[in-house]
RNA sequence: CGGGGAAUAGCGCAGCUUGGUAGCGUGCCACGUUCGGGACGUGGAGGCCGGGAGUUCAAAUCUCCCUUCCCCGACCA
């Protein structure tokens, strides 16, 4: 069926929405793609829901071709499975709680992992029924502290969410490989620019985790790539490993310096790199010959308070992304000054590792950047107002207990493979492969029967596309200055035939008829057979629209031709009207 | 959660300082002229001025509270 603008659901803006900052989201609501129905939530309208389902088979065809099964769970969801494995708190704010009219708790599926591990639990008890690969495409519920970017963050979302059942973890391998390389086809059959980084199994537990990530400086994810090999990380999960220890034999004893008015690091330096007796006896101290010692506090689920200080390099500074992604689902907090009031071993700005540890009189955990390695000589805080100490070594003069790798990542870090150097990019978030382990399979009870009639926990794996933001990332991949620019495999429409004539001049005959030929070829039409609408209109919202193909019905018809752009490459060229229903369909042949 | 800005017609905005009949552009409807790059004229329809409380004879306008949106930070499988 041809779909004519005369009468498609579709309005659109001359001018952007105030509201829609990214690209994307501008474009999508000025093009008649969305509209935002309330906070973090969008109405599809038929351009957008058509690329919306365009984008989801595409998604859909890409499993089933691996084997794996689609199911459908509800988004109302029972609290006890997730109970069962802490997520009813781990969540946070972020779940969507409710409750029925007897007061029975529920909640809005943020994710499904505790339902497909019971669903399986419920039909499956044999070794033999494994692998088993089941997947749904689901609308998904966060309470997002911020909703940003459209559909880029929603609290209402879709996600095509999968999950792997192996019975051991050779299996788990293979279904993750799997899962990791329908994704590889899955991005690159909708056009989607990507990279795999190594990322953090965050608070899903478990071990093995990568994202597929389209680079984008919109992104609110940063990843790291080495410019020599092919390392590359979420920084949250960079990890710069252990430093070889030092030889600290001729390092000088211990020495407090009486340090007056040195609040910040770079005071300090200033002071160290002013005074003759304090030299560095080969070049000008630095900020990085400075051990800064953080005070954070955790709140762990329990909503118990600990107390944790990080020593780091005085050029560094703690990254809170990469310290939360490390204790999940423990929770950061501020140390305050309240806080400083209640432990009397602190001395604020001058807090140094003799207070800290344990061990220590302070009792505070004390954990260290890897970069502080064993022999290492350090200016820090001397623990008493106004006093500094210098030539401080570790292992020697103070001890930790542990080391935590929470600094900030920065260009031309080290790559921690090669020891190349690296570069910091942002990224988009459209696909996370997983393997989970036996952490929901334990709490949950999923057993089987191996080959020797034992009971053996099931080991899992779980995968996530981004269904509706992966339509918000390609056109951030693919619009251009004019509007949206879609790929021919999401396009909500492969042909856009505009009537720039009067009508009765033979463009409206020609451009029905070419309509019709090319539906009845299998061609997905748009027909802009708008009346007492200008060429200039039409044009325009042809390029905002974004359809790949826009054949115009214009002055070119008088001579038997057709006018064909090319949204993607900006080109022009002329077809005779008379076989132009053919070479257009042969175009679309060798697109696919 | 902190700091800053904002909420008036589908969309983009003015009006608020100094309280008194709700305005502009665009989009929409009708008629006419136009018809290859967001044409023009004439006439129309469309708003509980985000919600609630207060001050006042009278509130879009002043005060307080709430909600939502945007920016920065914090947070975020």
């Amino acid at each position: 069926m041809i779909h004519r603008m005369s009468s498609v659901f579709l309005r659109t803006l001359r001018e952007n929405p105030v509201d829609a900052e990214v690209p994307s989201h501008r474009l999508l609501v000025r093009a008649g793609y969305i509209r935002r129905a309330a906070p973090g939530a969008y109405t599809w309208l038929p351009l957008g829901w058509r690329t919306f389902q365009r984008v989801e088979n595409i998604i859909r065809q890409g499993m089933n071709s691996i084997g794996a099964q689609e199911v459908h769970f509800p988004s109302l969801l029972p609290r006890e499975p997730y109970e069962a494995s802490g997520r009813w708190t781990d969540y946070g704010d972020n779940l969507f709680r409710l409750q029925d009219r007897r007061k029975v708790d529920y909640l809005l599926g943020p994710t499904h992992e505790e339902m497909f591990t019971l669903l399986v639990k419920d039909l499956y008890s044999s070794y033999k029924d494994l692998p088993l690969w089941l997947y749904q495409i689901q609308t998904k519920f966060r309470d997002e502290a911020r909703p940003r970017g459209g559909l880029l963050r929603g609290r209402e979302f879709v996600m095509k969410d999968s999950y792997s059942f192996d019975i051991d973890d050779e299996g788990l391998q293979r279904s993750y490989d799997a899962h990791r390389d329908a994704y590889i086809k899955i991005f690159e059959c909708l056009g989607l620019p990507f990279v795999i980084v190594s990322a953090m199994s965050g608070a899903m537990g478990g071990s093995k985790s990568e994202e597929f990530l389209f680079p984008c400086e919109n992104g609110e994810d940063t990843f790291v790539r080495c410019t020599n090999c092919d390392y590359s990380a979420n920084t949250e999960a960079v990890r710069i490993g252990a430093t070889a220890d030092v030889d600290s034999s001729s390092v000088a004893a211990a020495k407090v310096v009486d340090t007056p008015s040195t609040p910040t690091i770079q005071t300090l330096v200033d002071l160290f790199n002013g005074r003759q007796d304090l030299k560095h006896q080969a070049r000008q101290w630095t900020a990085g010959d400075t051990l800064k010692n953080v005070l954070v506090n955790l709140r762990h689920p329990d909503g118990r308070i600990e107390p944790l200080a990080i020593g780091i390099p005085g050029d560094r500074d703690v990254d809170m992304k990469r310290l939360e992604a490390q204790l999940a689902p423990v929770e950061v907090e501020p140390f305050d000054d309240s806080h400083f009031a209640s432990n009397s071993a602190l001395v604020k700005g001058y807090i140094g590792p003799g207070s800290l540890g344990q061990s220590n009189k302070s009792g505070i955990r004390f954990l260290l950047d890897p970069r502080v390695g064993i022999g290492s000589a350090w200016i820090t805080g001397a623990d008493k107002e106004g006093h500094h100490v210098m030539n401080l070594v570790h292992g020697r003069d103070f001890a930790a207990d542990g080391f935590i790798d929470v600094a900030e990542v920065r260009d031309d870090d080290p790559c921690p493979l090669c020891g190349g150097s690296l570069i910091i990019k942002r990224g988009i978030e459209i696909g996370h492969v997983f393997q989970l382990g036996k952490k929901y399979a334990e709490v949950l009870g999923l057993n089987v029967l191996d080959k020797n009639g034992k009971q053996q926990v099931v080991t899992m794996g779980s995968y996530g596309i981004g269904v509706s933001r992966a339509v918000a990332a390609i056109a951030e991949a693919t619009h251009d200055d004019l509007g949206l620019c879609w790929p021919h495999a999401v396009a909500p429409f492969d042909v856009h035939i505009v009537i720039a004539g009067k009508g009765d001049d033979g463009t409206a005959f020609a451009a029905n008829k070419l309509g019709s030929q090319l539906d009845e070829s299998g061609l997905q039409v748009l027909l802009d057979d708008r009346t007492g609408v200008s060429p200039g209109v039409k044009f325009k919202d042809a390029e905002l629209v974004g359809i790949p193909c826009i054949v115009i019905a214009g002055r070119g018809v008088a001579n038997g031709v057709f006018e064909v752009r090319d949204r993607i490459l900006g080109t022009t060229a002329e077809i005779e009207i008379a076989n132009a229903a053919a070479s257009i369909v042969d175009a679309y042949v060798t697109n696919r």
